[in-house]
DNA sequence: TATTTTCGTGTAATCGATTACATCTTAATT
DNA sequence: AATTAAGATGTAATCGATTACACGAAAATA
């Protein structure tokens, strides 16, 4: 339909020369003043659109960025692709979105493709943290893209990284069960091989010893992030000789499965039994019985990768930065652990 | 670092043209066999990656799709993208995200820019519907590139739309709500001027006149989505001389919100007022009083549109084709409406 | 006035892949 | 053996924008 107008339409119709049409629409200073003005009107007359793959091609820079999660439909992937997308528009980056579902597979499928697709970046919060193989990632920093972990991170050189203090999310919503009076307090832990998991977990211990309370092996449950998780592990914890009274769960959901099972039960909570949990979804906090839990800011992480980038990117090639940014996190307390609130 | 292979780097290595290696690659059957598998081999070898922007710019097809949402952290919307993205992953798509944050005028620009970019198509759900300019809609049509609305969608000759059946989807819950003994019910509506919400509207009311009963003005609110507009508003029907004894909400924040004060004045849910909503959010299967609601089976309707694109993309240019596909939106009863189950 | 700058544009290569057309070998046909 | 067809590859244009280099004209300097 619409027929496509180029540089050498608008310099056929002026009599001039795509160079010259180029340099003014680019404000070569070069450029007369007179003759800037009547191309930018042309142009404009014209309707014209500068094609961006052409202008790619020729710089090798795309203004695209790939994004790759294990999935988009969870409420902290999405907010942190919000808070990238937000920061990096303003900048004419342009967002393209992977997803893995937790495949090691098609996390190097999705790397290897957003490279091949040209991107200028890649953030990206990690599946398979125990892989030695690396080679993916590499890939990316040999061709000079940079790469930036959230979350889910994995040392790696080169390779900058957005993450929150896990270690103080577990350390502070533990401390918060102790001073609520809670004397024995179990905790759900999950993947120890990521180190979000593992860092919560090790919060967790030291906020017990800390305060003078003993850690028991025996209270730490692995679990997957899940409501049917949650009811399994808390059944566990419950047929112990000495079950505890609160739980730190390392997952919302599971935090859920466990508190729709003490109800159940007839324990009440917060009195009898106080649970935390992490993530802050917003099902947390709809909840009748609203749930305490850590929130780890993801709008603001997705900006501050998209900043960590933003800052790498124009960079001189050669200088290898690497940059490891940590958010507090920030514990909300609320009905499930407040027994002098609320 | 590691330099780029071109075509050309495998033509002189092999003392053949760079037209004999694009060809051997594109497996041209005018190409010998041997040529062929030698090409293959040494491109293999050198670790050769075709250019994506050059074939784009060539080919006038950038291989990646745009879909614009207002905006992505809402399960719904993230849902409906995971839906586009694993449908189109297969096909060699990338999927470009753009928010527009209700804004027309974002919205504008991220057509625009969509279409600046050269994606192949369009995906997305309407922000104004109001607005009679359809100019940045026309743009694209011009352009040839298929475009289809999802969910919010506007009539506009020569787009494409999945949506679902708003209309039976109100029609259901309020019948669900008559059937469970409910006598005078009332609406929540969203915003009347787009479609969505009107048929939510008109669901409702045919199912009141259906089934006998007198549709009132005065018990239809108008709401925005969220739980606070869900108070006010439950409040204002509180007041009236006979307040209804149920609720259906096109939002389920707002329905949300009539629940939480509802139980704040003691009134027994669902045994003296029942509630349902709509869009089926994660928190309304997870609350202790499970909330009713409306499925709109966002993959699924992620998943058409993209295959909706799929069979437009590769038409002849000259057919327009307007496919208007309609989901059937599922009723999930919970514990706020249901007097006879659970 | 002669010479050197400065200014504004044009020329042509480049980014990397595709492809219509031309060309040169072979193999098949009469 | 002469002619034609088929097969394989090369040549060069193209997609659209950018930019190093070249060049002519005007302005500044000696």
């Amino acid at each position: 339909m619409s027929e496509k107008i180029t540089i050498y339409d608008i310099a056929e119709k002026l009599n001039i020369t795509a160079a010259t049409v180029s340099r003014a629409l680019n404000n070569n200073p070069k450029i007369k003043e007179s003759t800037r003005e009547l191309v930018i009107k042309t142009a404009a007359a014209m309707n014209y659109k500068q094609n961006k793959l052409a202008l790619a091609l020729k710089s090798g820079r795309s203004n695209n960025i790939g994004v790759i999660v294990p999935r988009i439909d969870s409420n902290f992937f999405a907010s942190v692709i919000r808070g990238i997308e937000e920061e990096l528009h303003p900048h004419g980056y342009q967002v393209i979105i992977c997803q893995t579902h937790e495949s090691p597979k098609r996390e190097n499928e999705n790397l290897h493709t957003l490279i091949d697709a040209q991107v200028d970046g890649i953030m990206m919060s990690v599946t398979d943290v125990t892989d030695e193989n690396n080679s993916a990632f590499q890939y990316v920093l040999n061709k000079n893209v940079p790469l930036i972990f959230f979350d889910r991170s994995k040392h790696i050189e080169g390779v900058s990284s957005v993450t929150i203090n896990d270690f103080k999310g577990g350390y502070i919503a533990t401390k918060h069960l102790i001073d609520e009076g809670c004397k024995s307090i179990a905790h759900f832990s999950g993947d120890q091989s990521l180190e979000i998991f593992k860092n919560r977990f090790l919060g967790y211990k030291q906020a017990l010893l800390d305060n003078g309370m003993t850690f028991k092996e025996e209270y730490v449950i692995r679990t997957r992030s899940s409501v049917d998780a949650g009811k399994e592990a808390i059944n566990i914890l419950l047929r112990l000789e000495t079950p505890p009274d609160a739980i730190f769960s390392s997952s919302d959901f599971a935090a859920l499965g466990a508190i729709q099972e003490l109800k159940d039960k007839n324990i009440n909570i917060p009195k009898e039994f106080c649970v935390a949990g992490f993530s802050n979804e917003p099902f947390t906090k709809f909840m009748e019985l609203s749930i305490t839990s850590v929130d780890q800011s993801p709008l603001e992480m997705g900006k501050m990768s998209a900043r960590v980038f933003l800052e790498q990117v124009d960079k001189t090639e050669t200088i290898k930065i690497e940059k490891k940014v940590v958010l507090a996190p920030e514990l909300h307390i609320r009905k499930s652990s407040s027994r002098t609130t609320f």
